[in-house]
DNA sequence: GCCGTTTTCGGCCCGACTGTTTTCAGTCG
């Protein structure tokens, strides 16, 4: 059982929860707490790396937690977890996820009720104790009463595209109230990022109880949990958590800027701040009590020496550094597409006819589009045999003879097998323009046979597109593991692509493995997967998904004209 | 615990809201 980068991450999240609750210095909290998220989102398997002196050259990682990753992957345990551990009962950072709970109270629980877990917390309540502990009243007890009465874990994040279903009508509902000038939805749902665990609401006003008060009577809201005279704090009907800001004109771009993050982005801005000698806050750059900078966002960065960030870009991931250069990434947009490699018909899967999938790409403005329906294999529904594929090849280009200004590829989705062949005979694809290559099944083989299998599948002479190359499910399946740097490299050497799929539950590549494979030079596809018309607006996911990930329009194949894309596929 | 064209020691973002307070600590983002 090799030891991946969430069980690195995993073991130093508890070890920052145990340190708080025993009263650690909050920076040494801090560092553990940001090693893993560096860690969760690190685009290499640590265990793959060399060691210790690799794991330095990661910012935020130090000589200290190089050691700790190495024994962690080595021998599978931490004796510094094991021995807080024993100091600190493991349970109690359940009691931390409890509203109003943090590690002071929690240190008070223990210590005065020998409460360690929820359980001994509900008897502490039924029993009356609770609030005989310094600084636990009425009001802390029925929060947290009402919290363990809910039962289970908070809910969870929201892929994107759900949580666009709930933010659009908010933002809408808020923006039609009097008196409010302009509504964002910050947070990570401005930054485009995966999944959403909250609404982030900015809005422009001159007064916020007005507003809050219009917020109350809002019907999907469940309840409000805070409400003071800028902000205020809610939770819709389906758990959605909403924190809305209320600021006034001159604050806005430096409050958009605050509430839309991320943590890491914030905290590198305003140290950028502050070796000035100015103040960044969500009300605006201040020099002493003069404000230099605040209406506008563009403004902050401006002050601040800095280029305008994209939303996107914004993890503190190199961002900054390059605004200062003015050597940011000129992000790829959604003008730039010019075709998708990448759909499905009712031959396959698809809900909608080739000619119907054909109208709604020219709806959509495309130029092109690679007709990718799935070949037959064990668990793929109607999948196309050699003998249907040639039928289908027959009407494209029977249809591409009727159509001007728009160019139909033919193409399939093969799956590859669980050792590296493709579920199709070469001969099959012979006649093929595009040949896309996924793994469908088996995502639990170990990293170098997965590995050994997609490279194997690679050298297939037709192998295009390597489609969803990580495999992952938003919040149901993992990426599966595997060497990526090297598939990366396999995909570049042969001149294919690396598809970055815009379905919403996929999104894959991540950002992070998109960033990481553009600089090893590969190229990507930007593609819809769509199975019926409408779901070519796919494109949009896999563009803001491509744009976390650094790249620009000279990175896809589909930003270019037909005649190149052709050329590029066939040689 | 990390990090360094001011530093290898001494810093480490900033403000809102709540509750139990009587001037503020704790929590949250």
């Amino acid at each position: 059982m090799g030891i991946h980068n969430s069980d690195v991450a995993d073991a130093f999240d508890e070890i920052a929860d145990l340190l708080s609750i025993e009263g650690e210095n909050p920076f040494r909290i801090r560092a553990y707490r940001r090693a893993a998220r560096i860690v969760r989102s690190f685009p290499r398997e640590l265990a793959e790396m060399r060691g210790a002196s690799e794991f330095e050259a990661i910012p935020g990682i130090g000589a200290d937690l190089a050691k700790k990753i190495v024994e962690l992957i080595d021998t599978g345990r931490l004796k510094a977890l094991d021995a807080l551990r024993r100091r600190v009962p493991p349970q109690t950072r359940e009691l931390l996820g409890l509203p109003g709970l943090g590690p002071v109270r929690v240190r008070a629980l223990m210590s005065e009720l020998k409460v360690e877990n929820r359980q001994d917390l509900e008897r502490a309540i039924a029993a009356g104790r609770l609030t005989t502990v310094h600084g636990f009243g009425a009001g802390i007890q029925s929060r947290l009463e009402a919290a363990l009465a809910r039962r289970g874990a908070p809910e969870g994040r929201l892929q994107l595209s759900v949580a666009a279903q709930y933010a659009k009508p908010l933002r809408e509902y808020l923006a039609s109230l009097s008196g409010v000038s302009r509504v964002e939805i910050a947070g990570s749902y401005r930054r485009g990022r995966d999944t959403v665990g909250d609404l982030d609401v900015l809005v422009c006003a001159a007064r916020g109880a007005k507003v809050f008060e219009s917020l109350r009577r809002y019907a999907d809201l469940r309840e409000i949990s805070a409400s003071g005279t800028t902000k205020a704090s809610g939770v819709l009907r389906n758990g959605l958590q909403v924190d809305v800001r209320v600021v006034p004109r001159r604050s806005f771009g430096a409050a958009l800027h605050y509430f839309t993050g991320s943590k890491d982005h914030n905290l590198h801005t305003r140290r950028l701040a502050q070796e000035k000698g100015w103040k960044l806050s969500e009300y605006g750059l201040f020099e002493g009590e003069r404000q230099l900078a605040g209406a506008t966002e563009e403004g902050v960065y401006r002050a601040l020496g800095l280029t305008f960030i994209p939303p996107e870009l914004r993890e503190d991931r190199g961002e900054i550094e390059a605004a200062a250069r003015n050597a940011l990434p000129e992000l790829i947009e959604r003008a730039d597409i010019k075709g998708d490699l990448h759909v499905h018909t009712d031959a396959s899967d698809g809900t909608d006819s080739l000619e119907r999938m054909v109208a709604a790409a020219q709806a959509q403005k495309l130029s092109y589009v690679a007709i990718t329906d799935h070949a037959k294999h064990l668990g793929i529904v109607h999948g196309l045999d050699a003998e249907r594929l040639a039928r289908q090849a027959d009407a494209i280009d029977a249809l591409n003879e009727r159509l001007r200004g728009f160019t139909i590829f033919k193409g399939v989705e093969v799956d590859i097998l669980e050792d590296g062949k493709l579920a199709l005979a070469d001969a099959a694809l012979e006649r093929l323009d595009v040949v896309v290559v996924a793994v469908h099944d088996h995502f639990n083989l170990s990293a170098s046979r997965q590995t050994r299998r997609i490279l194997r599948a690679l050298e297939r002479p037709r192998a295009s597109v390597l489609a969803h190359p990580s495999g992952r499910l938003i919040g149901e399946r993992e990426p599966y593991a595997c060497d990526f740097a090297k598939i990366f490299d396999a995909v570049r050497e042969r001149g294919g692509c690396l598809e970055v799929n815009g379905q919403p539950s996929r999104l894959d590549l991540t950002d992070s493995l998109i960033k990481a494979a553009l600089e090893r030079g590969v190229r990507l596809s930007l593609a819809s997967d769509a199975h019926s018309g409408d779901q070519l607006a796919h494109l949009e996911g896999a563009i803001r998904q491509a744009r976390r990930g650094w790249a620009t329009r000279r990175d896809a194949l589909n930003t270019r004209p037909v005649s190149e894309v052709r050329s590029v596929l066939r040689q």
